[in-house]
DNA sequence: CTGAAACTACCTACCATTAGGTAGGGCATC
DNA sequence: GATGCCCTACCTAATGGTAGGTAGTTTCAG
């Protein structure tokens, strides 16, 4: 297996359950079974590996967005797949998804890293406004009526359930705050 | 002033700012004016400041919402009152509310700790139930029809909303993800 | 086809700095 | 004189990062 992204799943995970600044190259190397001077062989200063992880995730977010949109059909669908990848992401609620732990951990992270974190944000909504656009359209959905503000609230609330659900290692908090949502979905 | 609420103060700035595990004893030292060594007298460990946070911001958020309850009229006016207290806590998007930096923060807090933070969530939804049900009730709301859903979908609403913002260090996308919400206030 | 140069991927051994935390003393005040 | 509050001086463990070296592979000119 390739020792880079074995590197990036280990960050990936110690990012999600813990945050990025809390997991070392120390722990990572023992994870890997690499020593820990090889590791800045990959990713020379560990913002580099911040900027490799946020960059992953986007091009894998994007990817799933591009599938969702292949394989489901109406609005409704869509937006329930959306949620379906935020609440697989979680696990047992033992970890958030990538771009929740960054956002929320420290302003430690350097132009590039942050500028993707807010691209990713632009996609989401953007995708999100389209594909509730659509799902007002063909009728497959109830409730939302500015697709653009719609949008944003949805992001929101996939975020902030994330964290409720992380806090409470739980997944229940995650199913109650976006019972009403999935309700809107015909 | 007491060095105890000053020591609080200054760590709760840099754990809103910067995250929990992001500001050393040094940095609250050099801010409070103290040597490092003396913020061990009023707290021996980093985790009983943690407790001290969180206990002073649920005292603290408690006083708000019965202050709310006893200025305000109609559910829709508590509802926005209620808003209002998490938009302006994000100053000018550089800090998150302690709860949300928390919540986010990586598991290193001890169990009373964490316990607190859930019997923050809890009262918090217990109080949106309550509040949203007046406001069906007294007919200043449109748009909510199961009370204790909505609150959890309120809160996670306000929490991923302040991640947005603090993510895109302004208050825009705080407001466009909560102008469905204001929306339905009468 | 060969052999030197260059590159990749890893290593050991170290660095300076910082982390949270401790020991013990000085000095007010009640 | 005990207690509260703060100090200096120190500790150990960990952090991200660097220096310099060693195998094995690739590249390419003679």
């Amino acid at each position: 297996m390739d020792t880079r992204t074995a590197l990036l799943d280990s960050a990936e995970r110690a990012a999600r359950q813990r945050g990025f600044d809390a997991f070392s190259y120390a722990d990572l190397a023992r994870d890997v079974g690499i020593r820990k001077a090889s590791i800045h062989h990959h990713f020379p200063v560990k913002a580099a590996l911040a900027f490799g992880l946020i960059e992953r995730y986007c091009a894998r977010f994007a990817d799933a967005l591009r599938d969702i949109d292949s394989t489901s059909q109406t609005g409704a669908e869509k937006l329930r797949a959306y949620h379906q990848t935020y609440r697989s992401a979680l696990a047992d609620g033992s970890q958030l998804c990538l771009c929740v732990s960054m956002s929320a951990g420290r302003d430690s992270f350097a132009e590039p890293a942050l500028e993707q974190l807010n691209q990713f944000h632009e996609d989401s909504t953007a995708w999100l406004t389209q594909v509730i656009q659509q799902g007002i359209t063909d009728g497959s959905v109830s409730g939302f009526s500015a697709p653009e503000a719609d949008a944003q609230a949805t992001l929101a609330l996939m975020e902030g359930a994330q964290l409720m659900a992380r806090a409470a290692s739980s997944l229940t908090p995650f199913d109650k705050a976006t019972e009403v949502f999935l309700g809107k979905l015909a």
